[in-house]
DNA sequence: CGACACATGTAACACGTTACATGATTTG
DNA sequence: CAAATCATGTAACGTGTTACATGTGTCG
């Protein structure tokens, strides 16, 4: 996945990696911070597979830069990747549905703590996108980002509600 | 993440590898499809790190099973790892937010069709829920599981409304 | 000179996934 | 006997993550 993004950066115009990884956090809005190194290995592999082209380009006032280009293959491999529709049932992964779901298991109390704590962190998290929003320095693109962000944390608020209400329905039937 | 589910599920009662599988699949309401190789894996894990413990119990009719139950560093972990509250800025690493906002950058065409599409696919997945949801088969921490699904689904369909709105205001300016 | 920004890379790990291997017992 | 179900396991892979290593050029 990360590593279609990177094609898709590269679709506009032939970057490096040290910059790639600037314009890469900017474009998620800063939702998905990069360790330098996955860059590289990523586009060594994007490499490997005929999806980029690299050149060395010598630089006056700074080390040498490696930068790199889409080539054609490249171009129909992220076409085909970013076309592509999800299908198949949800996957249903959330660390946060499961914690609440496990813990519904054996000891709602705790159950109902994390659900109030976890209101309290998704609030404030919804709060400083919002901040992030304001600030008009973000690409369309990104806007469309965070307003994805906030729309699932607004409906995990919505179902931290709802679990709470569930909770108080089955008092202890684990 | 998976770990911890099992060793959730083994709060209740001890457990072997084979009906773990059928318990833990069931209990995500089948949204989670888990390789038999990969329960195995994990209580070796779990067992590696002192969290359950294993019992071959032989059988009269079926092979010998190895049962595991909870130690109790095992209830420690678990207490821990559901009792923690999700911190920090959001993991925006969804594909389908990441298809639209990339092919919005280079091919706002291609970007609507996907968003045709997957509204089509959403809507699918939301109706298969929704029958899943009407057979009362479930335990109750299940159909919480299941609305949260929903919930999603639904602030995704919202979220592929606003981003076709947004891509006619933005015709193409990459 | 030392600190810092710029720039590229490798090794190892974590976690989930797949494919494959093995064997016991029941049923047709 | 063959096929299906029950039951346990290993090896290898994909992807993201972290830590670490290396070196250039600028600025105070």
């Amino acid at each position: 996945m990360l590593r279609f993004v990177l094609l898709g950066l590269l679709h506009a115009e032939p970057r490096y990696g040290y910059e790639l990884k600037a314009v890469f956090e900017q474009f998620l809005g800063g939702t998905w911070q990069l360790n330098i190194g996955q860059i590289y290995t990523a586009l060594g592999k994007l490499e490997g597979e005929g999806w980029v082209a690299s050149q060395v380009v010598p630089q006056d006032a700074s080390p040498d830069r490696k930068v790199y280009e889409l080539t054609p293959r490249g171009r129909r491999a992220l076409a085909e990747w970013a076309g592509t529709t999800e299908l198949g049932p949800v996957r249903l992964r959330e660390e946060l549905f499961l914690k609440v779901a496990v813990l519904s298991l054996s000891d709602s109390t705790a159950a109902r703590t994390l659900i109030h704590e976890q209101r309290v962190a998704h609030l404030a998290t919804l709060a400083s996108l919002s901040d992030l929003q304001r600030d008009p320095v973000h690409h369309p693109a990104t806007e469309l980002l965070l307003e994805a962000a906030m729309l699932r944390l607004e409906a995990d608020l919505k179902w931290l509600d709802l679990a709470e209400a569930r909770l108080k329905e089955w008092p202890d039937d684990s």
